[in-house]
DNA sequence: GCTATATTCAACCATATAGTTGAATATATA
DNA sequence: TATATATTCAACTATATGGTTGAATATAGC
């Protein structure tokens, strides 16, 4: 009955934290270590390792050993799933701004 | 320290789950009573309802009286929203993508 | 091999969320 | 006014989530 596409809960579900937004927003211009990411939030190292790993589950990151360290960077993948969703209601609302700009104009 | 924005947080969260999105889904065409969307749901009235309250607050539905009923729409507020954050990293996974297809493509 | 550094795992706790049931409210109609 | 229909509210329950602490694992370097 309903359509169930457990990747965009898992994906939703992940951008619903502030704090896993702003690890997103920090991956923006580079990639990091978990030690790097961790460094900026008042959480432990081990907090900011899971919301890594929620992160990972749902596509949005990608992790890679190097040394010792992880490496953490964003992934497309689920970064375009999301938007490819949003996409199906980008028209109503893209129209209903015309709508409105329509409205506004003063004439012609 | 961290970009807080409660409004994504509201936003993603409602769109986390899959009977709210099927909700989505079926005010695509046209606008819906209470009743009506809850009788596609094996839930009851009142789970229905409070999952409509959740879409409101997320400003992704809006509902207004007509008699008795309750007549609810999609609103172009919230899912405007959730696609101009995202529109911050279409580039990001637009760009690998076209990596991707340079790398398949077979010459020139 | 031993020790330090980087990260994850396991167990636990508090709070939020999705669901229920039954009562309350709002409107239409006889 | 009384009654039926549509919806919400309140109280409660079970499970999921975000956080903690302390132990475990993996790798680097001496």
């Amino acid at each position: 009955m309903v359509e169930y596409s457990k990747d965009l809960d898992v994906i939703f579900q992940s951008l619903a934290d502030p704090t896993r937004r702003d690890i997103l927003r920090r991956l923006r211009p580079r990639e990091h270590t978990v030690g790097e990411l961790a460094q900026h939030y008042d959480l432990t190292f081990a907090a900011v390792s899971k919301h890594l790993q929620v992160l990972e589950r749902a596509r949005l990151v990608r992790k890679r050993r190097s040394g010792r360290e992880q490496k953490v960077e964003l992934s497309p993948a689920g970064l375009g799933r999301a938007d490819t969703y949003l996409a199906q209601y980008r028209i109503l609302w893209e129209e209903k701004i015309d709508r409105l700009e329509e409205f506004l104009k003063p004439n012609k």
